[in-house]
DNA sequence: TGTGTGACGATCG
DNA sequence: GCGATCGCCACAC
């Protein structure tokens, strides 16, 4: 029962919801956390990341379904290995397919 | 205390 | 259809 409404942590909290296997978009991820138009509080909360280990901010990505920019787990292109490993299909544009891997809580 | 910036998203022109 | 701009809120200085 911690009810921290702190927004961080409820989109630390949304984010660990994402099954294996399925991508949520920041927008979701911010509808999650109660506010619907801070997709960009989204990436600059995850981005300081205050538990990375508990925090598959690799299963967030852009309403496009394209990764995110600026920060990829060991190297650039990494983060789509680790989807593709998760279960998650991409397309050839190099996209996550969001019809299939899209995660709506 | 106030201003600026930022892993985005939607709308306007 | 594409480019540019605004809006959103939290955090650093």
């Amino acid at each position: 029962m911690s009810n921290d409404s702190s927004f961080p942590k409820l989109v630390f909290e949304a984010v660990r919801k994402i099954p294996c296997g399925f991508v949520s978009a920041y927008g979701d991820i911010a509808i999650a956390a109660g506010r619907p138009r801070a997709a960009r509080i989204v990436g600059y909360t995850l981005h300081r990341n205050d538990d990375p280990v508990e925090t598959p901010c690799h299963r967030v990505v852009f309403k496009d379904g394209s990764l995110a920019s600026g920060y990829v787990f060991g190297g650039a292109g990494v983060q789509r290995e680790i989807l593709e490993k998760e279960g998650v299909i991409f397309t050839p544009e190099g996209k996550v397919d969001m019809k299939k891997c899209r995660f709506l809580p």
